[in-house]
DNA sequence: TGAATAGTGTCTGTGAGACAATATTAT
DNA sequence: ATAATATTGTCTCACAGACACTATTCA
């Protein structure tokens, strides 16, 4: 029977570091998707949201605060994908989700257990595919950015129960002549260095957009233009003009017969990802 | 004293795994910059190719091959950027250099001697800081690339001794709408997964080089635009148009009164990178 | 003088941004 | 009829590609 601590304090203190390994390996997985928000008009298209999924922790340390999904490598049997696939299938019971490394975290004291080193990846999925399959201790969050100037940006997520909210501060690397890295200037709420996967995570998804066809990992099979335009929108975090998002994604997309109606407005035709 | 074992088969026979750790971290490094290639006519400019650090290994595993240079970290003291600056030190003996990690290779049998996870670092230089300062064990290879169609790269690297030769093949990954990995092809000359490793990295940098100022990095403190342009040739494998070129970094350089001459045809103002 | 690079002018076509106009639905 | 989205047309402006032309040096 697992004893129970009665502080993060209490819990390291008695945290046998030789029990365990001295350095361990570990994947977060930032599951991206985009929520729907239900719409009182009925004439309007329902509104999109990023949104990511985040587990509660039951366990010190940071204990009852949310996190990123992830676990521990098993160095003897598992590659860092496989690791993060074995995540994905259990918080989702999924199996065929796109996935992509991004980076390696490895502050010496980023997890007060012991030393962890922790591989980011980035997951995309269409939400309609698992939406009441999730695990009961993951929930999937709204994300709101703002940028308060060029130098900080705030975060909030929002499950409809509770908010998470935190800052982060670019800082200009030495050395160099344009990049940046991320540091946490506030964050009470999320468990140990994930605010600065979070948003490094969405910097590269809002990246990739523009020069790959990585969107469409996270559509249904059929889907409507204004819809795929919303999803680029929501994804930048800003309004495109109709005619120049049409003229892009035109040769990505093939019409189908399909049709959209109901809408309380013209009906429009569906679309299917044009795999060359 | 060291053994001296005859065959790699022997040496891993007598490898004490348990001795050394199960797990280990490593760094590996692919430190860029541009080589002049000495010129018999007096008129033309030296012609510029694009050049990688390598290291000779004298032991087991892949003894007597070229590799990246890398080494472990120490979990305890480092992070792997401070690992990186390490061995950039100890390699070149400079420690201002401009790093960035790009990826995180962990095959289970990417090392015959226990599991090592590599993280990969592109570093950039301008040569003249350090031609000579290099030691002895590494020396600088001038890259060529051969496309030989679209899903096949095979990389040449030549330092005036030895040649290393080496094919990738493109591998479309599934579930995914236009990203790929890289597999080798054929290699025998460089040890380790590094043939991905530079393939990949040699990406990343073509990459980066037209949304970013990263170049500057690899150039003196003044140049020539000529010089300039050499450099994103190379990198970017094709010639460029003078005058989009000089449109195109016009706010990213400011003109100084130093000339360049002496080439046998009119002179050159010598520019600096405009830090804004 | 001539070969070579340095540097600039300018034309053209492509494509993004912007705005307008028309089409079609459910209430 | 009206509000809302769907879809297309078209104008303009910025800019990359392309080519031409002039400038300047040293053997």
């Amino acid at each position: 029977m697992k004893k129970e601590y009665q502080s993060e304090a209490e819990f390291l203190a008695n945290y046998n570091v030789n029990k365990y390994k001295q350095l361990s390996l570990s994947a977060d997985i930032l599951l991206f998707s985009v929520s729907e928000e239900d719409n009182s008009n009925y004439r309007k298209n329902s509104e999109k949201k990023m949104s990511i999924l985040l587990i509660k922790r039951h366990n010190y340390p940071y204990k009852d605060m949310w996190c990123l999904p992830g676990g521990f490598l098993n160095p003897e049997t598992e590659t860092l994908d496989d690791c993060t696939k074995r995540i994905l299938k259990t918080e989702t019971n999924l199996s065929n989700i796109y996935l992509e490394q991004l980076y390696t975290y490895d502050a010496l004291d980023r997890d007060p257990r012991c030393r962890v080193i922790s591989t980011s990846y980035m997951a995309l999925v269409d939400k309609n595919r698992l939406d009441d399959k999730v695990n009961e201790n993951a929930s999937w969050f709204d994300i709101t950015l703002y940028n308060d100037d060029g130098n900080f940006i705030t975060v909030v997520l929002d499950n409809g129960k509770d908010t998470i909210k935190f800052s982060i501060k670019k800082v200009l690397r030495e050395l160099t002549t344009d990049r940046y890295t991320f540091k946490i200037k506030d964050n009470k709420d999320l468990a140990f260095d994930h605010p600065l996967v979070i948003v490094a995570g969405m910097e590269r998804l809002r990246n990739k957009v523009g020069y790959t066809d990585i969107v469409f990992n996270m559509m249904p099979e059929y889907f409507t233009l204004g819809e795929l335009q919303q999803v680029y929108e929501v994804i930048l975090g800003k309004k495109l003009l109709d005619p120049a998002f049409r003229r892009i994604i035109a040769d990505k997309v093939e019409k189908t017969e399909k049709m959209k109606t109901g809408g309380g407005h013209r009906p429009s035709y569906m679309f299917r990802y044009k795999n060359k």
